[in-house]
RNA sequence: GGGCGGUUAGCUCAGUGGUUAGAGCGCCUGUUUUACACACAGGAGGUCAGAGGUUCAAGUCCUCUACUGCCCA
């Protein structure tokens, strides 16, 4: 019967094991309880695009604790796991994969490229998943989801067909973000601004009439060819009389005009700007003012076109310095300065972006955002931590319209028809057969697809069934919480409230939790290049999957980056060990009971006698109340530290080391229900952040209790504790403060006097008011001070003694009796050291308790406690007083 | 340029106006004490970035400053 259990935890033996057994009894499936207002995760949906990094371990892990939290509270629990096709990042990988085969896309035409992104898709979805489950991820993988499967691409389309027939969403050209790479409009979120430092051409235009020229400053000397006006502000002295004329562009001989425009910086350059609408954003909205033309001068692969003269087909920044030197030759180029600016680049492959004016669509965003400012204004959705709130508004009501269509092949196709005859645009939820505007059959479907993101936006409600009317929406939303990066609060969090509320008119969830991004121990930006990334599946191996879900999450709050290394992991892989090996004392004990009195004695726990018994029932209490508190909140972080505090600095090292004594010497009553009880509850507290270890160690438990029939089959269906006011024992907290304060003043002691761990010593406690409690401890006392022979009386019963040293606590006077070693003069300092302490603090509970505004303001309960804590400061200072006068 | 954070022990971080500001790691001293050396016991280490203010009470709220990170343009 010894040893049931090895003594080291091996967290791999037992993982696969028990996620298997949770899934086949289904208990990730939620119940549909029309009483019960269920608790609902739809998960971020990870990317196809192989598999999941430490971010994904980070969400996984706290939505699995929320998850598990609240399905042990007996609510019907739903976490909707599900996969994205993520556009671009996939379609990159599949041509990568073409390439490596000396094949282009366009080799082998959009269905064998759709077939191959789906091979690949699919591979990663089971990798992914497969992920999941390894990070003990309880999600119901019955309702798993996929952003192209059947429902929500249906899903999609409606959403499209709805936003087109209400006119917010629109076809039209506009200056949108080109990424001449990926070869595809983007939307502003995905372009990432970088300061860099370029250069400020300064160029001379002749005016037409000859007379006179203008220099224009300009980044982008290339883009000449595009130049449309010249453009000075109105108020300009310098050009005032300028206006109006033309100037003539070098090499193409264009002339253009000169108009003012409010928009011009006097103070930047020369005062006059070149505009060439179709490659600047703030030139087009010039251009569409004054009404000039477009004129396009780059191809999709961002070289020159046509219109660039003897430029055609040279490579955008080739082209920049031909037409530098060809100026510069001409005698045009007046000067070149540094300048440092802001320059867009592609966030998926770092290439400069294009500003192109393009055909795209669009969602007109500004009625959709109004909604979704006024759900959070409202309160109807909160969003955690709070400070988010103000960047959630700021960007809300400065959105801009959202460009959505990509010029992909992986995706969800526009669902709009061009129609060969009438040229008019028929938009379809299903495949039409006719245009809907001249019946014509020779339609065509938009070759673009959309922006992966637009999917996303649906994803709370599309996973549930709508556009159906489905059991599922109906029970399941709005759901509960929105668990994901700060990062991705504009890419998906803030278009998934737009989107939800216009196509169901409900919020699609009520809480956002945004978690921080993960940092190495450093406090550095983790990075392949860097080389500090941690793999979490090695770190699942090599520490196991409940360390790192505890390193990930312990000590966290909302919000705030993550510090992972391997200290960290270190440390929850050891607290995983502790509790193993406090559970195989327990099942030692336990076991050693059964075999002495053949059976268990009871495990009646209801009314504990015992001092320390009272006191661990009052800290176990009081922790599941804390930890109750803090999830209600959202502190994980600080719900998991007071378990581990709990866990290791009361139940270790106090309850079970009294216990062992107890155990040792045999009386009765058995501290044995107690240690069960605290054990299997704190198991069941801990079991939300480390599913694998609780349920293991929980299990192993039941199997040597009298009462295992009537309990639950499995630890995660097990109730959660909650706390119960009857347990909340302040004497007995008390009680055994003064106790452990011998304990360690004994302790102390020998280190300062450096007495040999093995040598017993003689020990005296005189107390009063503790008196029996005290007494009840003496073994305890003994052997975990290591002192023997231990007297413990009253304070009156106390005799004159010469050569001990005299320690004051806070409910006794401990007597450490050693004739000759006592060095008295060390000990007066350090005796009136502490009469000086002690009088500092009396002095300032005094100031504050002779204050009429605190005693007036201050809440009861604190004045109370104040009032308490000078009481115990006094009574100290009387008692080192008198030991002071006495050692005189 | 606008906005949002951060600055607490050597390092990484918790800290919800109310004890003597905590944890992990690291450091020093000691211990094979029958659950655990992935441990146990003891110890050192803080002007909570700085300056003002509000409050009976400020690491916590407000203002300014410095440094630092991120987002938006």
């Amino acid at each position: 019967m010894i040893n049931l259990i090895p003594k080291a935890f091996e967290p791999g033996k037992i993982e696969g094991k028990w996620y298997g057994f949770w899934l086949e009894q289904g208990y990730f499936t939620p119940t549909m309880d029309p009483d019960k207002k269920p608790f609902v995760i739809i998960m971020p949906p990870a990317n196809v695009t192989g598999k999941l990094h430490l971010g994904h371990a980070l969400t996984d892990t706290l939505q699995d604790i929320m998850v598990r939290w609240h399905r042990m509270r007996g609510e019907p629990t739903l976490w909707l796991p599900g996969t994205d096709h993520a556009g671009i990042a996939t379609q990159v990988i599949v041509e990568q994969k073409l390439a490596k085969q000396g094949l282009t896309r366009k080799d082998i035409g959009r269905g064998k490229f759709s077939e191959a992104a789906w091979e690949w898709a699919n591979e990663s979805r089971r990798n992914i998943n497969y992920q999941h489950r390894m990070m003990g991820a309880s999600c119901d993988w019955t309702r798993d989801r996929f952003t192209l499967d059947e429902g929500p691409s249906r899903a999609v389309r409606t959403a499209f067909v709805r936003l087109y027939n209400k006119g917010l969403i629109y076809r039209g050209e506009r200056i949108i973000n080109w990424c001449p790479h990926c070869q595809t409009a983007l939307s502003d979120l995905e372009v990432e601004h970088k300061e860099i430092t370029g250069h400020l051409y300064y160029i001379r235009y002749a005016l037409a009439s000859g007379e006179d020229s203008v220099t224009v400053a300009t980044t982008r000397p290339e883009t000449f060819f595009g130049d449309t006006a010249i453009a000075v502000n109105p108020n300009d002295e310098r050009y005032r009389n300028l206006v109006g004329k033309d100037v003539v562009l070098p090499i193409i001989s264009k002339r253009i005009p000169i108009i003012a425009d409010d928009s011009v910086d006097p103070s930047f350059g020369t005062g006059a700007l070149k505009i060439t609408p179709s490659h600047a954003p703030t030139d087009f909205e010039v251009a569409q003012r004054h009404n000039l033309p477009l004129v396009d001068i780059m191809n999709p692969d961002a070289t020159l076109n046509e219109n660039a003269g003897p430029y055609v087909n040279l490579e955008r920044f080739a082209c920049r310095d031909n037409v530098v030197a060809d100026l510069k030759d001409a005698g045009l180029l007046e000067k070149i300065e540094p300048l440092l600016h802001s320059v867009g680049h592609c966030n998926r492959c770092q290439t400069m972006i294009e500003p192109k004016v393009s055909l795209q669509w669009f969602v007109q965003a500004k009625p959709l955002a109004e909604e979704a400012i006024r759900a959070v204004r409202e309160g109807s959705i909160t969003i955690i931590p709070e400070h988010f709130t103000k960047v959630y508004f700021e960007w809300m009501e400065n959105i801009r319209d959202w460009c959505i269509s990509r010029q992909l092949w992986w995706g969800h196709r526009i669902p709009v028809w061009h129609c060969q005859d009438c040229g008019k645009l028929t938009a379809s939820v299903d495949e039409p057969s006719n245009c809907k505007h001249c019946s014509s059959n020779r339609i065509v479907q938009d070759a673009d697809v959309l922006d992966t993101w637009f999917s996303s936006a649906l994803w709370t409600h599309s996973t549930l069934g709508w556009p159906d009317d489905t059991d599922d929406l109906r029970y399941f939303y709005p759901t509960s919480v929105m668990e994901t990066g700060y990062d991705i609060l504009f890419f998906w969090v803030a278009r998934m409230i737009m989107m939800g509320l216009e196509d169901t008119k409900q919020i699609p969830f009520h809480t956002i939790y945004l978690h921080g991004l993960l940092r190495d121990e450093n406090g550095e930006k983790m990075s392949k290049l860097r080389g500090n990334v941690i793999d979490p599946t090695k770190a699942m191996s090599e520490y196991g999957v409940d360390a790192l879900r505890f390193a990930l999450t312990i000590g966290s709050s909302p919000g705030n980056d993550i510090s992972l290394g391997e200290g960290r992991l270190k440390a929850s892989r050891n607290f995983a060990n502790k509790l193993w090996n406090a559970t195989r004392f327990v099942l030692q004990s336990v076991d050693a009971e059964i075999l002495n009195n053949q059976t268990l004695a009871t495990m009646e726990t209801e009314n504990p006698q015992k001092i320390e018994d009272r006191w661990i029932c009052s800290r176990l209490n009081s922790r599941v109340s804390n930890v109750n508190n803090l999830m209600d909140n959202f502190q994980f972080g600080e719900a998991e530290q007071q378990i581990y505090d709990f866990i290791w600095s009361e139940f270790c090292d106090w309850y079970i080391e009294i216990a062992k004594v107890r155990l040792r010497y045999q009386p009765l009553p058995s501290p044995l229900p107690f240690l069960v009880k605290t054990l299997e509850t704190s198991l069941r507290l801990l079991h939300p952040f480390m599913p694998f270890i609780t349920e293991e160690l929980w299990q192993n438990l039941k199997q040597h209790l009298p009462n295992r029939d009537q309990m639950p089959a499995s630890i995660m269906i097990a109730p959660y504790p909650i706390g119960n006011n009857k347990s909340t024992d302040p004497t007995a907290e008390q009680a055994m403060d003064v106790v452990i304060e011998i304990i360690r003043s004994i302790r102390n002691t020998r280190s300062q006097y450096k007495v040999a761990p093995s040598k017993w010593i003689e020990a005296r406690v005189y107390t009063d008011e503790f008196l029996p409690y005290v007494t009840s401890q003496t073994k305890a006392i003994e052997t975990l001070g290591h002192v023997h022979p231990l007297i413990i009386l009253s304070r009156e019963q106390r005799k004159t003694e010469e050569d001990t040293l005299v320690i004051v606590l806070r409910g006794a006077e401990l007597i450490l009796p050693w004739a000759g070693i006592v060095d008295q003069l060390a000990e007066k300092k350090r005796l009136l050291k502490e009469i000086e302490i002690t009088q500092t603090k009396i002095a300032q509970l005094n100031t504050r308790l002779r204050n009429s505004a605190f005693l007036n303001k201050a809440p009861a309960h604190i004045v109370e406690r104040d009032k308490e804590k000078l009481h115990t400061f006094e009574d100290k200072l009387e008692r080192l007083n008198l030991e002071s006068s006495q050692s005189d």
